[in-house]
RNA sequence: GGGCGAUUAGCUCAGUUGGUUAGAGCGCAUGCAUGACACGCAUGAGGUCACAGGUUCGAAUCCUGUAUCGCCCACCA
């Protein structure tokens, strides 16, 4: 046949036209199922890359990890669906955008306003969002590109919406007031998540509070936040302390600010063998000191503006001075004054350097302020009365639901050893503050009423009230859930929430006319994220719930994207590909949920995946997935996490550049083993100056190795055979001896590349389709094989063939390029190899026979090479082969030619008692020895021989000590005891022919 | 502080339920312009499986401890 292909792989030319195709077949396009349609559904959810990422190897790894599943089912014939999108990652996002505004036009949010931020940023996201999807497409991802979403899109709005309004209904959902993490850059609340700790060098302060009504007498405090004592309402100390006890029911006064505070006992706070034994309590500004305030009743005083100043709760008389630090920043400029004042006043005991954790918010690298303040929380604890999910199970709250899932096995988690972390933090209840005083988010969907007059509240719960608003109709009322946000306070005003269903923008606007405001929050981004798996899908479904009203209404007003998109200079939002797919049709989420696999790493495991359980159970009443799957994470050669900051990262992109991305998927499969981390040493391309990594070289190589094997293969099939197509060549029919083993060889290695994926063992999955391809293939069988082709046989031709065909099958889901490339060669060939069936493994080719008598040749021929390597000489000289016994005689006949054309060295003699020619150099192997006869150095063959020997002795002498051993040989398994005995004969006999042959060189 | 994990060839990693001479790739050494491939071919060298105990007839594998490294969680005024 005639071939027309380069000698080198070229990924630059192939890879583009080959996506192409796909794309153009639209075979990564999966539909709910339809009439009669039997198939397995296969599903994957992305884990939606923020919007404004760029691809890293992390994304790399993962996208391999779930294209090769996604590849594998889909030629398996289940109807798969892997569904892309991206995260709007609010905080990230949104602080992003900030800086790249203030950098250019030294503006703030707040110089812009809200709606041109958001302007801003939806500008932003058209032009950023897309580049992440297209660079997935550059590793060969397979997603279904029509249904890509994005989880700020109307489709996922709305599940965002109809998820809080039915946790809000239920009571999940409540406002309360909290210490919460407060970045004052950015002036908002951040998770805990969201936190970094750096160790500081710091100083602890020890102060003196004077005790009230006892002149001279003081109580010594130390902190390393001496500022915070200007809202410090009580100082505690151990009940059980000797020192203090006469002190109990005291007061004292605090310093510079004059307030009389009580000393009060607690347990839980005070480590009376710590410091002095007093602490004091600060409960607007301490997460601790908070708790403590909550069990004692105390004040809380805030000192804090939302942009981290101390406010006008700063100042205060102290010994008839008046002293303020409003204005001030907080763990700064007020720090120094309060320790300058102080120090005037003599009532600094002690100051020691302190080495402490400092929590950074991880957006602005800011630190933290503990800030007490309004917020919205789901609660992850446990009800009297338990919570009812979607399908109608009783549990006893949100986080033990989430639990439950992963230790009754619905959802699986691999490896297993993550799931104790995922128990251990879903078993604290933690409740989650989904509140954010963000701009770039799903606004909270509830409208603020300060209400006047009766509300009926609901016997079991103080916040849920049942009120009909007079301006709604009664269809409208059935639309919004109410929850007492404050209670009356004076005059019988209290602070109410409601919260609308989407689809109801008319509700909102009656709401707004009658008094009510929104709430300016936006949604934590895990909100939506936790509903990623359903809302893609398109829950709800709006068949399924009739009070729920059709997507096309919803959000209109909220969302700015319309005007936005007005301003863009295509003005393409949801005509692109990237950021508006279309919308999920009815039975999806019936035929994909639950989806089959996620793919993750482990530092969202809590973040993320918990979360979507939740989610998942809650509002559809099924798990999200049956499988989990978290691959370990890359680091550089020295253990660090890759990072742009630290410049030590590898960017895919350049790897598809200079190695292709079938190398870079093959060598990310390769790494993908079950360890939770995983080395690659960079290094400086010499050329780019770009971090690559020598890794790359192995899958680079290897996809060469595919291109040059096919090449030869299929310039070498006879027309006849190429017409005939590539029936898999007959069994029955008398094969040589290296034929059948190449197809046991393939049937082994169809099934191991199967059972690894199953197993997610991707690591597998490259090592037994690279051994194949390279080691038995192209080194042993191709080799062989030249000599049969050369002599017109056509059997090799198509066994050739047909190893060729299914290696590409096998390759595919890891290297799905350049064997779509190559497969569009085979003779013959128009359907595409991506949609081609998966080989099933031919349990009648596996013959074990066959290949232990190849492991014989193959060591023969090795050893006659090495011969011929040592002594230059030895090339083309005749070779004397003495088997130790007949059936081993018989192999090498049978393989006589294979042998001498491997080695160009013609077997003279064949035989049990072949004798030695003179001045041989001899190869002793367990089942043969080989010589050549009349080209020995003495010196060097004795060397040889000598350590050969010693080696084999050692093994020799450990056989007969366990043989000797009467416990062994009576507690052992039989088997074990026999094969022992077995191997031990053969090594004496080996031994016994070393020994020979170093004989006769001494004489 | 709590939890999880790692330690096997110079480097990156495999090593199934304990069992028969511990494997691979890269790198290294030597030779090779072999009618697919030098991103290649052939051959070779290289390992007291971190250390110390224990269990067992038998341990890289199971248990305990030690050391070093990494990750996650929580953090003490």
């Amino acid at each position: 046949m005639k071939i027309d292909l380069p000698p080198q792989y070229d990924p630059k030319s192939v890879e583009k036209p080959v996506y192409q195709r796909w794309l153009e077949a639209r075979v990564f396009h999966a539909v709910a199922r339809g009439e009669g349609d039997a198939r397995q559904a296969f599903s994957i959810v992305i884990p939606p890359p923020n919007v404004t990422g760029a691809l890293h190897l992390g994304h790399a790894i993962n996208g391999t990890i779930q294209d090769i599943l996604t590849r594998y089912h889909r030629m398996k014939g289940d109807n798969t669906l892997w569904m892309p999108g991206i995260d709007h990652a609010g905080i990230a996002t949104q602080a992003v955008v900030e800086k790249t505004i203030f950098e250019k036009e030294k503006k703030s949010r707040h110089d812009l306003g809200r709606e041109e931020l958001v302007r801003r940023i939806w500008e932003w996201k058209e032009q950023f969002g897309t580049r992440i999807l297209s660079q997935l497409q550059s590793i060969g991802a397979s997603c279904d590109w029509d249904r890509t979403r994005f989880t700020l899109d109307d489709i996922c709005a709305r599940a965002v919406r109809e998820a809080f309004f039915k946790m809000f209904k239920d009571g999940l959902i409540f406002r309360g007031k909290r210490l919460v993490n407060w970045d004052t850059h950015l002036q908002t609340a951040v998770a805990d998540d969201e936190i970094y700790h750096e160790t500081v060098q710091g100083q602890m302060t020890s102060i003196k509070y004077p005790v009230d009504g006892s002149p001279d007498e003081y109580l010594i405090v130390a902190t390393t936040r001496p500022e915070t004592m200007l809202g410090d309402t009580a100082v505690a100390v151990h009940p059980d302390d000797e020192r203090y006890k006469h002190l109990h029911g005291k007061h004292v006064i605090v310093p510079l600010v004059g307030r009389r505070i009580p000393i009060i006992t607690d347990g839980l706070l005070v480590d009376p063998s710590f410091g002095t034994g007093v602490v004091k309590v600060t409960p607007a500004h301490d997460p601790n000191d908070y708790a403590t305030g909550v069990r004692h009743s105390l004040e809380q005083i805030n000192l804090l503006t939302p942009d981290g100043k101390v406010n006008e709760k700063g100042s205060g008389v102290f010994l008839g001075k008046q002293y303020s630090y409003a204005g001030l920043k907080f763990a700064s400029a007020a720090r120094k004054a309060v320790l300058a004042d102080l120090e005037a006043l003599g009532l600094i005991a002690d100051v020691k350097p302190h080495e402490h954790e400092v929590g950074h918010s991880d957006r602005s690298k800011t630190p933290i302020e503990p800030y007490l303040s309004d917020q919205w929380f789901v609660r992850m604890g446990d009800y009297s009365d338990g919570i009812t999910l979607a399908d109608g199970a009783k549990k006893s709250g949100l986080a033990q639901a989430a639990m439950d899932a992963v230790t009754d096995g619905r959802v699986k988690i691999t490896p297993d050893r993550y799931a104790k972390g995922y128990l251990d933090w879903l078993g604290q209840k933690r409740d989650w503050c989904i509140s954010r005083q963000l701009w770039w988010g799903h606004r909270i969907p509830v409208w603020m009423f300060v209400w006047r007059g009766p509300v009926a509240t609901s016997p079991s719960d103080s916040q849920q009230v049942k009120l009909e608003l007079p301006y709604l109709t009664a269809e409208q009322n059935k639309q919004v859930a109410v929850q007492v946000i404050r209670p009356g306070e004076k005059g019988g005003e209290i602070l109410i929430g409601f919260a609308v269903r989407p689809g109801y923008p008319e509700i909102e606007k009656l709401l707004e006319q009658n008094g009510g405001q929104q709430d300016p929050d936006v949604l934590d981004t895990w909100f939506s994220s936790a509903l990623w798996p359903i809302s893609t899908m398109g829950w709800p479904e709006s068949h399924a719930t009739s009070e729920t009203r059709p997507s096309g209404s919803v959000a209109a007003k909220s969302n700015p994207r319309a005007d936005a998109a007005k301003t863009l200079p295509h003005g393409r939002v949801s005509e692109s590909s990237h950021s508006g797919g279309i919308p999920p049709e009815p039975g999806l989420l019936e035929t994909f949920y639950p989806t089959s696999v996620l793919s993750t790493a482990r530092d969202i495991l809590t973040l993320w995946v918990a979360r979507m359980v939740m989610f998942g159970l809650y509002c559809k009443g099924d798990v999200p997935f049956r499988d989990v799957y978290v691959h370990a994470v890359i680091q550089d050669g020295e253990g660090r996490t890759m990072s742009k900051s630290k410049g030590n990262g590898v960017d895919p992109v350049d790897i598809i550049n200079s190695h292709g991305a079938d190398a870079l998927r093959f060598t990310l499969a390769q790494m993908a083993t079950e360890t939770q981390d995983i080395r690659m040493p960079v290094v400086k391309d010499a050329k780019t100056g770009a971090n690559t990594s020598p890794k790359f070289d192995i899958g680079r190589n290897f996809a060469n190795k595919i291109w040059n094997a096919s090449r030869f293969i299929l310039s070498n099939i006879d027309d006849q055979i190429a017409l005939r197509g590539n029936a898999r060549p007959e069994l029955e029919k008398t094969l040589a001896l290296e034929d059948r083993w190449i197809l046991s060889r393939l049937a082994a290695t169809i099934h191991t590349v199967a059972s690894s994926i199953n197993a997610f063992h991707f690591s597998e999955v490259a090592t037994a389709l690279y051994a194949f391809f390279w080691t038995d293939l192209c080194d042993w069988y191709l080799e062989i094989a030249k000599a049969r082709i050369r002599a017109g046989d056509s059997t090799v031709q198509s066994i050739l063939l047909h190893c060729l065909e299914t290696s590409l099958k096998l390759l595919h889901p890891v290297m799905p390029f350049i064997t779509e490339e190559l497969w569009s060669k085979l003779p013959n060939r128009t359907s595409l190899l991506v949609t081609a069936p998966w080989p099933a493994a031919d349990p009648a080719a596996a013959d074990p026979a066959a290949e232990t008598q190849i492991a014989i040749i193959q060591s023969i021929t090795s050893q006659i090479r090495d011969i011929q390597n040592t002594y230059s000489a030895a090339r083309g000289k005749p070779v004397v082969l003495a088997p130790r016994n007949a059936a081993t005689q018989q192999a090498i006949e049978q393989s006589r030619l294979v042998i001498e054309s491997l080695t160009g060295s013609p077997i003279a003699q064949n035989a049990v008692d072949a004798p030695k020619p003179p001045d041989a150099a001899a190869r002793v192997l367990p089942d043969v020895q080989i010589f050549i006869g009349g080209v020995i150095d003495k010196a060097a063959e004795t060397a040889k021989l000598t350590k050969l020997r010693d080696q084999l002795l050692k093994h020799i002498t450990g056989s007969r000590n366990k043989l000797g051993n009467e416990a062994f040989v009576a507690k052992a398994p039989v088997a074990v005891v026999r094969g022992l005995r077995d191997q031990l004969a053969k090594q004496e006999e080996e031994f016994a022919a070393i020994e020979k042959n170093l004989a006769e060189l001494q004489s």
